[in-house]
DNA sequence: CGCCCCTTTGAAGCATATCAAACCGCGTGG
DNA sequence: CCACGCGGTTTGATATGCTTCAAAGGGGCG
């Protein structure tokens, strides 16, 4: 264990095949030449980029079986493990054998920052935490219960807020009876009505929930 | 001239070649199949978003030059005219006969996208305008004079704030020294210190301006 | 030539940030 | 194995940055 960081090795050739991090250990930072490429077998990890005075911003999350590290030419961002996570580890050569392919997840990740970006731009806080809750769900395979594989404060660097001010949105839904907090750490969300949800994190107009 | 658009035909095959648009005028739409890829002549052009309750996000500015409307399937935005512009038009089938090229392109977009989620996740106002200045002097190529192709709006949309915001930080760096605003629509904008208004930009801490 | 849209500025309001404090669980080290 | 401490979550009170509402001047476009 190197960092925070356990490697495994193939027994075939001696190339490294899986990485286990621990919370927090950084996978590759912003800058770096982009030589590999990941995938998450366990766990979750952040994509982070940071201002000169801390200030901080979560790109994206990625899931368990989820792809990141596909870049041009160096990495854009710095890739951290939110909690431990097991990551499979490949050189970037063969990926170029496949260049549809490649565009294909590249278009994709495209459109998840065009998305972020109307997220960022132009919804309120409550709209914010509910497009996160939905696509979480979506994304986590377990319909309408989720356990949220990161922290408040990681949640807030990814919706442009405060951890507290995503705590008491939170705590509005609750109130409002579309969704449950359980679990003794806060982390296991139950989504009561989806639809209301999905409405809202459209803005539809259809409910209109207030922080205070 | 049908709906703000005029169409030029080539004389060689009869396929149109270039269109022109008044401001405002939509040269495709959200959610429309993604048929053809263009390039601005003249003028400019901007990508939208909108919530269903009509709040307005825009992702891109599009100057002369820049190819835009390559999409995997259907358009994710609106794209529109921002002031009188022309427009190249082609269908999208040659395009992917160069792959690279077009994964190239798609990059770039992306990389652009997530510089505009950490803008609008951790920027403050003036921070914000400072960064969209440095961009417009950067990709207009006429160091530190700059006319702006649209308007305080746009600009607002952009940038993630109302437009009287928008004018208020043009308003604190002009009192600060830091640029002239010239032309009798207030749109001619010349750097002085392209130094300071860069660190600005980087919230590097060196300055620190209020809106108040 | 006229009107609508754009820009600017001021005053008041509101959403979210900041500061503060308590509780709790988990991991760590003794 | 247990105690301790640190980080994470929650809630309250206050502060602030940006929005909202309002109004006036001016220019470009039809």
């Amino acid at each position: 264990v190197i960092d925070g960081v356990t490697r495994g090795v193939s027994t075939i050739n001696g190339a490294t095949l899986w990485r286990k991090y621990r919370r927090d250990a950084e996978i590759f930072g912003e800058g770096e030449p982009a030589n590999s490429v990941y995938q998450v077998m366990s766990g979750a990890v952040r994509t982070v980029k940071l201002l000169p005075d801390g200030r901080r911003q979560v790109a994206t999350f990625l899931l368990p079986g989820d792809i990141f590290g596909i870049e041009r030419d160096v990495y854009q961002h710095t890739a951290e493990a939110t909690m431990k996570s097991t990551i499979w580890v490949a050189g970037r050569s063969k990926l170029f054998a496949e260049l549809p392919d490649v565009l294909e997840l590249v278009t994709r990740n495209l459109e998840h920052a065009e998305n972020h970006v109307l997220l960022l731009g132009r919804q309120n806080a409550i709209e914010k935490v509910t497009v996160f809750l939905i696509e979480m769900d979506r994304r986590l395979q377990s319909p309408n219960v989720l356990t949220l594989p990161m922290s408040r404060r990681d949640i807030a660097d990814y919706l442009g807020l405060t951890h507290e001010t995503v705590t008491r949105a939170l705590a509005v839904l609750r109130r409002s009876g579309l969704l449950g907090i359980n679990g003794k750490t806060g982390r296991e969300i139950v989504l009561y009505h989806r639809r209301e949800l999905t409405e809202l994190a459209g803005a539809t107009g259809a409910l209109d929930l207030k922080l205070v």
